[in-house]
DNA sequence: AGATACAGTGTATGTCGTACGGAGTTGATC
DNA sequence: GATCAACTCCGTACGACATACACTGTATCT
């Protein structure tokens, strides 16, 4: 029942906090900060409970005051590295739904390792759910129930990953496998397509399509993917409606 | 260039083989498997060079004879462990994408620790190049551009990537962190959320939406996800054949 | 036959996460 | 206000794991 990671209770500053004792001369804030400073500048692999103790100017082992395991660690990061998100002001649901799965997508492709490890776990923190309120908030306004509601957030969220994913993976961002991303991996397709069996590929290799790479970084083809999920959604918004009223 | 990993050489057959020495006692295949075995028996902690070694009966080292690295042997497994996509029979365009998306689902739940290494990495090994290529021949049959059935396939697999693993959240297949799947996720909400700041999310909490596991099982959510998707992808294909007729 | 390239092995090393116990510090209690 | 308990932080040690290196035996080519 309260098996939940310590860690978690922290972040919701469920922590009774210490009542005897020296002060903590940290926050759980202030470590996920560090962490994610390395993160961001060397990548997850650079992520270690040395280097971040290091990074605070504490011993590796006072870090488990504030989280249990690195696990625990990977988990504060996580929902600390997610700013808030957007606004709902007067858009329509369609606009900010677009700009939900957008800042969404942007908040990923900024913290490339965040993809290795978010979207393993349901999410828990208070900055993640407030994400997914959001969300939930603006599509049951506008007619669906909650559990339709669930699902198409659930699904806006997903899109939001891979289209990071891509992203990342494009760019080059992580910059390890050899050829500089697109170009390269265009070329490897060539080369172990070529011998057949592969005919949509093939000729999806031919047209040029795969060479877009800008497209990607413009983020056309991420609104073209993003207008089939809003398309469905509409088309269902339209039938709840049509069969209220 | 060539800078590919020799692993993923090896995966398409190019390896040139040796031609003096020892035959070889495994192949790349058989490491594959074997480590996959251990990965769907222990989840992927369980996979070590050293235990993928034992149950092959050879020592750790000789391994390397077959990947550069467990990075490598990783992505083999990532390939190996997919099945042969749906055959595309005289299946409409929508049927089969529907076919398509749920068969990945299912491949992936079957196998949860491919979450934590197949949306890492752009697909390169035979077997998942093979279902972007069915993907692609059938989207762009149906009358839409390379580039298009590019993010139709792109968007679809990240939706099998979702569902999978919402469903592996929810039945706790994974085994680790305390309740026992969805219901221990429920009441764990449940408790955060209601400080307040969250309405929708609460509102959801409330209306017991977050309480039907039974729907994922039985994949209720998952097709009223896709349908969303292909509501969308018919829309356009329409409008194509509008323009072009 | 002799040379050569290669498969498989044993040992050794470096990197990490983290368990354990100690020392110093602060607030609560009588 | 003295004592005690809770608590933070630290140093050390250990165990797990990936992998570099050097070696041995074997099969093919000249």
């Amino acid at each position: 029942m309260d098996k939940l990671p310590v860690v978690v209770a922290r972040m919701w500053g469920l922590d009774p906090g210490p009542r005897r004792g020296p002060r903590p001369g940290l926050t759980l804030d202030l470590v996920a900060a560090a962490a994610i400073g390395i993160a961001d500048a060397e990548g997850l692999a650079g992520v270690r409970m040395g280097s971040v103790a290091a990074a605070l100017g504490v011993s590796t082992m006072s870090l488990y005051g504030y989280v249990a395991s690195k696990d625990e660690l990977l988990i504060a990061m996580a929902d600390a590295a997610a700013p808030d998100p957007p606004e709902p002001g007067d858009l329509t649901w369609r606009d900010y739904l677009t700009a939900w799965t957008r800042a969404n997508r942007d908040f990923l492709a900024a913290h490339p390792w965040l993809l290795e490890i978010a979207p393993l776990t349901p999410p828990t923190g208070p900055r993640a759910l407030r994400w997914l309120d959001r969300a939930l908030s603006v599509v049951t306004g506008a007619g669906l129930t909650a559990g339709e509601a669930i699902n198409v957030a659930t699904t806006l969220s997903a899109y939001a990953v891979s289209s990071a994913t891509l992203l990342v993976a494009m760019t080059g961002t992580v910059a390890e496998t050899g050829p500089e991303g697109l170009a390269g991996y265009t070329a490897l397709l060539g080369r172990l397509v070529g011998p057949g069996g592969y005919p949509g590929l093939a000729a999806a290799l031919e047209s040029g399509a795969f060479g877009a790479a800008s497209d990607w970084v413009e983020d056309a083809d991420f609104t073209f993917g993003l207008t089939l999920l809003l398309d469905g959604i509409e088309a269902l918004i339209t039938r709840r409606e049509e069969n209220t009223s």
